[in-house]
DNA sequence: CCATCTCCATACAGTACTGTATGGTGCTTC
DNA sequence: GAAGCACCATACAGTACTGTATGGAGATGG
């Protein structure tokens, strides 16, 4: 139990370098020698953490399952009514940082194991606001549609690499939002 | 002149299967070797055509610029109101395959020449959005917004992997842009 | 203080890729 | 029908990566 551990790597640490590769080189970022290289280390240190590179994908993609599990949706049952909760996950949303799903949707075009993860997360997501915009008085077709394409405006920001623009008017959107909202029943 | 060149390949058939390979398997298809597999011909046959794998790139990029420059937009002309114009370009891009948009923006995160690619259309999209939601009565402010949304809508359509329910509801989403399109002031 | 466990380096074989050099084949053109 | 051109194969050197085997350093616990 000592608190030198700053020099010796444990696997939370690659997993970390590997988000950060991940967002900053992109899927080819995520090889043992790169990340080696990134840590200052041998790929010796790899390969005794994790069997082999899949395996190392795999704990990555488990990480972030797990860090989206605990955060974002269960942080939004503090507000009342489920419109404040839309207007809430729509401004959590505006203010997140994308570069990590912005890459790890870019690494789902080549890998099986991503495009998993990310198909769980979006289905949770959607079926979360379809639930919200069903309490709010929409009919079960338009809820479905609604949610659609408010979290594919969602996504959209999230892959736009144009955000200098996107920043700006978050209030904008916000009104837009609001608009939809009140006329439910449509 | 000869009729018979279904043997014999040229640049563009080259610069066919990089998209091909783009969609199929990510930026790793994007090789040299994979390629001349896919075409069951030596590298050889590439080194011809392409100076290096960076000038097949460009010359891949350069390709999906051109058409993506002489084709959407400029269908558009025909329609009178520049709102029937709007749902023209939603109705179109619904119906639309996105798999090599998906893999060329998947490809931006670590390519830097496709990303300045993709800067550019989203750009060029978002800027005559915005001029058409401004012709149909909105502020300059109101139509920024409108446009960024609406994009942002259509790319997060383009990057979902859902596609199996996003399908069904296309005249779902009209119904929300034509809602939108109705409160101008709002 | 010796043994053990954890973490890491080094060295090796093997794969996939890039780029070049060189030569070959089949059309075309005069 | 010989020359030239367009397209392709083969062979080579070099790089970047994977995975394994083995040994070594440093802290820890008996």
């Amino acid at each position: 139990m000592n608190e030198r551990m700053t020099e010796r790597l444990g696997a939370k640490d690659w997993i970390a370098e590997g988000f950060r590769a991940l967002t900053e080189e992109g899927p080819s970022g995520l090889k043992a020698e790169r990340l080696a290289t990134r840590l200052k280390v041998s790929r010796g240190s790899f390969y005794w953490h994790f069997e082999n590179v899949g395996a190392f994908h795999t704990a990555l993609l488990e990480a972030w399952r797990r860090r989206e599990t605990e955060s974002v949706i269960d942080r939004l049952a503090a507000n009342e009514s489920a419109s404040e909760r839309i207007l809430d996950l729509m401004r959590r949303a505006m203010r997140a940082d994308h570069s990590l799903e912005r890459a790890l949707r870019a690494w789902a075009t080549e890998n099986s194991a991503a495009e998993a993860a990310i198909r769980e997360v979006d289905r949770r997501r959607t079926d979360y606001l379809e639930s919200q915009f069903g309490e709010t008085g929409f009919s079960e077709e338009a809820s479905s549609a609604l949610a659609r394409f408010v979290y594919w405006g969602h996504l959209g920001r999230t892959m736009t690499l144009d955000l200098a623009r996107s920043d700006i008017d978050a209030e904008q959107i916000e009104l837009i939002v609001k608009r939809l909202l009140e006329n439910e029943g449509g």
